[in-house]
DNA sequence: ATAGGTGCAAATGTTTTGCTGTCAA
DNA sequence: TTGACAGCAAAACATTTGCACCTAT
């Protein structure tokens, strides 16, 4: 049975509260704000954990590997080539497409994730 | 000036007749069988470099990463939770989602890629 | 009391890089 | 001839894991 640790606390509160997708190492740093000994290994097992009860996800989509997201509900993000900042994509969502792609693979589909890439605002200004 | 060689031949190769969205060590150990002393750091270089000039594209969407497809023309995958085969997912494109997204978001889009995760019917049939 | 969790450090796996020699143009 | 590229090995990262100790329940 699962225990609520200090640490697992922590690290789940600076997910929720970081609008900038952190990384890893970057969960790290801010959870060491507040425990300054918890340690790296602590953090990637409670990321996994919380993962796998679906508490926050782990951003994919080309390029932006290893960073994390504490909004649990399914939404889409956008990657800045330029800066490298990714943002949600809010009010876009294709429920559809998973009855659609089951129809023409034969799969049964659990989930999808859309990534998009390109310049942001700010970037473009410059 | 870039020049042909032939282990960026084979390595292409490889990707263009391995339908099974292989990773860098499978890319490694096809082109192996071709240049018996070709080195990991030539295939990680080359793919670098073919994905740079849009030859090859690396897969990623949730749990895909570090898998590369040689069919350089945009569209989706699909992976199986159990066995982790990727297929290509045919037929299906949505052109007009960028256009959406710019919109909504202010970014100039360059690119979009879209994951679906499931189970395969041979899976599903057992 | 005890199972789950932590910190620490070592191990693992993947990708990159420096260097020297080689080869395509 | 020469600059791009290869092979090799070391380095750099990122992530996982074993172990002994700690702590919620």
């Amino acid at each position: 049975m699962r225990r609520k640790s200090r640490q697992r606390k922590v690290i789940l509160d600076v997910l929720k509260r970081t609008k900038t997708h952190p990384s890893a190492e970057c969960v790290y740093r801010e959870a060491k704000k507040v425990i300054p000994n918890i340690s790296l290994g602590t953090v990637y097992r409670n990321l996994k954990l919380l993962q796998s009860v679906g508490e926050v996800s782990e951003i994919s989509c080309e390029g932006d590997e290893g960073r994390f997201d504490g909004n649990p509900h399914l939404h889409y993000h956008i990657t800045c080539r330029q800066c490298g900042k990714i943002k949600d994509v809010e009010d876009i969502l294709f429920y559809n497409i998973e009855k659609k792609v089951a129809a023409v693979t034969g799969f049964k589909i659990v989930n999808h994730c859309v990534g998009f890439q390109g310049i942001c605002p700010e970037c473009l200004n410059k």
